[in-house]
DNA sequence: TAGTCCATGTAAGATGTTACATGATTCA
DNA sequence: TGAATCATGTAACATCTTACATGGACTA
């Protein structure tokens, strides 16, 4: 079995942002450095041989917009794959290995909920986001407690700015499910 | 002009832990796989060639360790370069883009700090920082404010909860000067 | 003696970084 | 005409992931 083509969170971004407006590459690296998705990087070398492997596996397709004398642009929109593999990743299960070491990667798969998954997905999603975050905390808390006297204050500082983050994080979940609980006459 | 190579993440964080003490590979692989550094992968793939690497830069060297029947550990330990390039990386300034981009090195260098830097430094360290998050979380709001209408909810809530991660870091960072501020009858 | 843990390693492949390249258009 | 901006791209290089390989020692 050949490995398969787990797409990178760049990948994803752009498939997001392209689904909700056909786009350039040029857009989307104006988009990464002019708002808070500025966390992406928006180097040319980066975006572009992204687009191409997202062309080449089908997932995207672009057309050239012929300007009135500007350079071509090439303006990607999402294929029917395209939209299936994004909303594949976006509704994959919350695992702990996420909450450890990709908390990046969830809040971009929540950031394009609304648009794009069924109805009920990000409040199912945040439930399981919050019982993944609240499971994993004890396990920090407790190796401060038994590590705290043997620990430089600046490791012990370090630690307790995570502990801090993800308490951050579960009390954000708590109040986006409010947020969510609150449109339940909508459906 | 060579590309000079700068050592990633996880070069650093091994640095740091085999400053701490000598140790083996897998030892590495274990302290990352059963304390809060499991942010860091344990993977032999990523650990092995690591060291690789810093042996062959000159940042670590090892001796093997020939226990009773044991296979064969190689345990490592800092050269002075190793300490040089170590301190170089933990007391660079703290610009914007790490704030940005690279929130969890900023936490690495800060958590070896007591250890390795000169008395004075983690201070410095956490004014700068200080500073960087005060002028970036504006940034944010700004940005909020002008877009609220027209981002979806899950959007909107996603970047809601970035300006309080950040916000979170920001009371850290106070708290930990705080904790430094106690100490000046030491100097 | 079969399975598990200790311990180190390699190979293939994908992705990202930095730097460089190119060419068109607009504006001073 | 020169500089800035729009727009796309490539090349070299390093690093990481996953999967596989190996071999000794302990233990049931």
């Amino acid at each position: 079995m050949v490995t398969p083509n787990r797409n990178s969170a760049l990948a994803f971004a752009l498939l997001g942002l392209i689904w909700q407006e056909a786009r350039s590459g040029y857009d989307l690296r104006k988009f990464f450095s002019s708002t808070p998705m500025i966390s992406f990087s928006d180097s040319p070398g980066a975006i572009y041989p992204a687009l191409r492997r997202l062309e080449q596996r089908g997932l995207v397709r672009a057309h050239v917009a012929e300007g009135p004398g500007l350079r071509r642009r090439r303006i990607f929109e999402l294929t029917a794959r395209g939209r299936a593999e994004f909303r594949r990743w976006q509704t994959q299960p919350v695992m702990r290995n996420d909450v450890v070491r990709n908390l990046d990667a969830l809040m971009l798969r929540f950031a394009f909920m609304d648009q794009f998954a069924e109805k009920g997905a990000a409040l199912r999603f945040l439930k399981a986001f919050h019982k993944e975050l609240a499971a994993y905390i004890p396990s920090l808390r407790k190796y401060l407690k038994s590590n705290r006297e043997y620990m430089p204050e600046s490791g012990r500082l370090a630690l307790e700015n995570g502990i801090r983050a993800y308490e951050t994080q579960l009390r954000w979940t708590k109040d986006a499910m409010a947020t969510y609980g609150q449109t339940k006459g909508e459906g």
